[in-house]
This record gives structure tokens, C-alpha cells and sequence, in this order.
DNA sequence: ACTTGACTTAGAGTTTACTCCAACCTGTAT
DNA sequence: ATACAGGTTGGAGTAAACTCTAAGTCAAGT
């Protein structure tokens, strides 16, 4: 698989793929002979790994490590397993976090669509804006 | 209130704060006689308004954006309501993204935490790492 | 009077994660 | 043969959001 089939299939850039794989958050592709990237079901597997990984916020650095500590073999998968609970642990709190902006949007949201009734706009106690 | 003061209260730093001024996410505070900022409760307000939108995401600009709003009296209340569900729905997409991140997550580690006990990493048709 | 500590400013520097550029190679189509 | 489409590299550039620095002001304490 080429580079710009990798990218079309998970809308990203070709430079962003190489520097992905220049910064270690996935290991070195397969070539052609001709010097050219040809990604494998492997490779695949990894740069799908790396965009859930960056989708879930996690910093490139933290993936890097992640797949150095693949790359050392079965005795890392405590390591390993460790370092997703910390992901995970991240990612809930990170949603929780968004989930408390959403109630104090929804809250100004409806404040708002009272003032285009009412032409009067009131927030209560502790809310200035 | 001094500018020490708000940081403490909010873990922010003093620079972060007058970054925050100088970019127009929060309007310029109240000062002393000396030149001191000596923030009040509407101040404070401007400033939980920021670092509720900075902690949903919003990027500074767009909070600018909205304050310029806030200050042109009520006839961008229709503007505002529409900024904030514009955010509301920025927000709702990211907790959905983080959502099923975290799904692929949990399958990992329970992946991680089988090949604890039986010594092999196996994943499911579809997963390579 | 002098030091200390907390504040002020403008502007430079840093970090993260890309993103772009110039110069080069190579197989295929005209 | 030559143009072109697509790849390659190292390294420079960019955007966002801080974060730091230098130089200065000011009030209080010794």
C-alpha cells in the first residue's frame, strides 16, 4: 500500500505519516526495492495505532514510548499495560472534564435563548457572564 | 483581588492571566491607583468564563471573538447563543471521539492483562498492536 | 537610606505537532 | 527524448498557547 492510500484512507498527510514514522510513533515501513514506502498489514496496524493513540490525546513522546517498549518484546507487557491504564486514566478525566464544560454551555445556551424572548439577558447567582 | 490571588484560586499562572488580558479573553482589569491589577467580581467572572471555554477546547481567538461579542451590547445576543452551540457541538463530537478511544483502549489493556497470566499477546481479527 | 518583594511592561523564547520546501530519483506515457 | 506524476530526503518554517526575561515602579520593613 502506498503512502498517499494510507493517507486517503485515514485523511492524513503523507508528511505527517513520515514524520510519524521519523519521530518513532511508528517503527520503519517496509520498502520497495526502489526505495519507495510500502505499507504492510503491519505497518497498517501501526499507524492506526498511532492515530487512535493521538486521537486520544496522548502526546507523540508517550506513543514513541509506547512502541520502543513493543519493540523490546514480551517482557515490557506490564510496562506496556500500564502506561494504556495511564492513557485510559487521562482520557476519562478528560471527558469528565468536558462533560462539566458541556452542563455550563448548555446553562448559557438556554440563558441566551431566554434573552432573544425576552430581550432581557439574567444569569443566577455566581455567573456573571 | 490580586493577580496572585486569582492564580491561586483558579492554578493558573500570573502570566498566563495577563497573556489572557493582552489577547482580549478577558477585558481590561480594574487596576489600583498604582497600576496594579486589582481584579473584581465581574473581572473574576471574565476570567471563569475563559478558563471554561479554554478547558472546553475553544481556542483563544474564537474566545476573543465571543467577548468582543459580549461587549457590544444586546444586539449579539443571537451571535453569542450561536458561538456557544457551535462550541456545544465541537464538544459533544470531542467527547464521542474520546468515547471510542477508549473503548479500543479498555480491549488493549484487557488484551495486556491476559497475556499477564498465559505469557501470549493475542489480539482479535483487525488488531495487530 | 536601603533592601525586599510584588507588581508592571514589551518583547523574545519555548514547546508541540505538524507542514512546507528545495533538490533529487524513477517508472510510465506521449 | 522528455515531460510528468509520484515518490524520496534533510532541514526550515509555522501556528497556537503559553512562558520567560530584562528593566523598571512602588510600598513596606529595618
Amino acid at each position: 500500500m502506498t503512502i498517499k492510500e494510507v493517507c486517503e484512507q485515514y485523511h492524513i498527510s503523507p508528511d505527517t505519516l513520515r514524520y510519524y514514522e521519523r519521530v518513532g510513533i511508528i517503527p520503519a515501513v517496509h520498502r520497495t526495492k526502489n526505495n519507495i514506502r510500502d505499507y504492510t498489514e503491519q505497518d497498517i496496524g501501526f499507524v492506526e495505532n498511532a492515530l487512535c493513540m493521538r486521537n486520544a490525546g496522548v502526546p507523540v513522546e508517550m506513543v514513541a514510548q509506547y512502541m520502543r517498549l513493543c519493540q523490546q518484546g514480551d517482557e515490557t507487557f506490564l510496562a506496556r499495560r500500564d502506561l494504556l491504564r495511564e492513557v485510559r486514566e487521562g482520557i476519562v478525566k478528560q471527558i469528565e472534564k468536558y462533560q462539566r464544560e458541556l452542563e455550563r454551555l448548555e446553562y448559557k445556551i438556554r440563558r441566551y435563548d431566554d434573552a432573544l424572548v425576552t430581550g432581557k439577558l439574567v444569569w443566577d447567582e455566581n455567573e456573571t457572564i
